[in-house]
DNA sequence: CTGAAAGCGCTTACAG
DNA sequence: CTGAAAGCGCTTACAG
């Protein structure tokens, strides 16, 4: 092996002040080539990149970061829900499309887990400098100690938090209210009239803002309210409204069920008790992901574009740290995917 | 907001110095207090400890990391095969893992997403001195080009690369033919005597392994083989095989599939031909995650301790750095945990 | 065991 | 448009 036991790497690279004697300039120049720094000749660019090109020039990040007091670091922050939270494809699109435009761009995305013994810390090491800015993840209020972040740091949330901002707050997100109606409009179309639905957990502004959606486009319909059932997001969860909603009532044709996870789980209900689906029950859910496509039938969905919401949360970090104005809110589009559990 | 619209954080912090002269010392003792440098008298540590608590100091990671030529990054490289590899709760639990592991280290852990058409520039960007030490996650051969990057960087294997290499390369896994083993004695053990088994690719080396083991287990009990399908860790692939295998054949009591994915789409087939599970055919399968927990029924499952597995080969990277000697190989451990799927 | 000094490799006002 | 110079905040031989 050739690695230094000092621990240190010691890759050879050629320094700024290399690239600049070969391409007969100062280091400032070629820094400032490197830069896109507007005021340099388009013959002085060329030679310094010449240079650069030759030698295999690549910046060092410390020195760069040292001198311009940037990382070039954002992190993306990750509450210790341990299972929870990485069982739920969900979150791993999202990371998974703000990596993919992360390396794509001049910036490294860290994960951080948050530790529920003491979230503070997690907040100090955000404050101090380690990075430039921050994409929050969490469905839950915790998130709202990061409004106060957000004040100092550059933090860009995923789900909006709770209670009272500005234009302070940064929110990346789907139209919820307009994906569950998406989803609830498809089985009225399809000729359903009484429409029952498994909520995700009404604590989180997503599950009520779903369940908001569904009620919008029956009542717009003319039709009457349905069943309701709240779901905590596992097929477990779902499977257990999905028994209730049943045993309660129903008397439902169609569910709209707020996740893809929630519905396998039902699925598995409906099918123990016999009930056909979509002959007996139609049922269109959101997420497209191995829930929707592998369940049988498959699910008509809503499809949230989970990793494109994680790469504009990247895209607008990248921005808000350079220093441009964004919009407090952007939405990720939302379309409906039909397939075999709404129509045959 | 107070954010600085120059781009830069201007979080206050301070500095070594003012450290240092609160403690009555230079910063080159203050220095070493932090870097735990053994020749430094017990008083002199307490004192600058106090200074550091006192005023909150916390180094600068950039200046650190370009005096001292360390970064304090890993990277984490994942293939760019998206959809699957994110559709896999398997690549989430290792990186939940190692991102655990970081949060309580000195480490920062990046997610370098591996483009397909440019290989080349991510193995580039990790031999020029970004990170300190590279992990990397790949079933596939594409992980045979980072044997030479394990040359001049310290590199831990989630999987054994192919090919032949000395103790040069660095891998943590499970042992994938104990696993395989485990899973099919207990099949054994529970008194069935013709059982098929459904392959990961074998064109992978656990999935090869796991199937090894399955063979190993039924020759050992001295029964006859079985037959095999090869899926691909999907849940579709699992039913497919599943058809395969009772169109070809159907004559077995049990079969030991190699990860709980292919197992869910295997019960729904098993559902559809009127075989009842365990009663006609006993499941044991590979991975303790919502696959395995939320079928119908709950499936018997190889615990291969992933998350344990990121957690492991970040602590490995670590010590790798720090110019530890550390076996070429090390295990995870593994469990069998019973569920319905083979025992009523 | 401790300090003064050099240096890590860049960026960026400040002049010109 | 370009260069000389200072400085970013640490670490680390080198002396003592």
């Amino acid at each position: 092996m050739t690695i230094d036991t000092s621990g240190r790497n010691v890759p050879w690279s050629p320094t700024l002040e290399e690239v600049a004697a070969l391409a007969g300039v100062s280091s400032s120049t070629a820094s400032r080539v490197i830069n896109g720094s507007p005021r340099v000749t388009e013959e002085t660019i060329a030679r310094v990149n010449a240079a650069i090109a030759k030698v295999g020039y690549v910046p060092n990040r410390a020195a760069r970061n040292l001198a311009s007091r940037r990382t070039q670091n954002v992190a993306m922050v990750i509450p210790e829900q341990t299972a929870e939270f990485f069982a739920d494809p969900y979150f791993a699109e999202v990371i998974q499309g703000a990596a993919m435009h992360a390396s794509s761009s001049d910036y490294f995305l860290s994960l951080l887990i948050e530790s529920e013994h003491e979230p503070h810390r997690t907040r100090q090491f955000l404050r101090r400098g380690n990075v430039d800015g921050a994409l929050v993840l969490s469905h839950h209020s915790a998130s709202s100690s990061y409004r106060d972040l957000a004040r100092t740091l550059p933090v860009v949330f995923g789900v909006r938090p709770p209670g009272e901002y500005g234009d302070a707050v940064h929110v990346v997100d789907v139209d919820n209210v307009a994906a569950g109606a998406l989803g609830t409009q498809h089985l009225i179309d399809r000729g359903r009239r009484r429409i029952a639905t498994i909520t995700g957990p009404l604590s989180t502004s997503a599950g009520r803002d779903r369940m908001q959606g569904w009620s919008d486009a029956i009542a717009a319909a003319g039709l009457a309210t349905g069943a309701q059932e709240e779901g905590d997001y596992t097929p477990s969860g779902g499977a257990a409204a999905a028994r209730r909603l049943l045993d309660a009532d129903g008397s439902f044709d169609a569910v709209f069920i707020a996740s893809a996870q929630m519905a396998s789980g039902a699925l598995t209900v409906f099918n123990e008790r016999g009930l056909r689906v979509p002959v007996d029950v139609a049922v269109s859910t959101v997420d497209n992901n191995v829930f929707s496509t592998s369940s049988t039938p498959r699910l008509t969905t809503v499809d949230v574009h989970t990793s494109e919401k994680g790469a504009t949360m990247m895209a607008t970090i990248i921005r808000l740290i350079s220093g441009e104005q964004v919009p407090a809110e952007t939405r990720v589009p939302i379309d409906l995917i039909v397939r075999e559990s709404t129509v045959l």
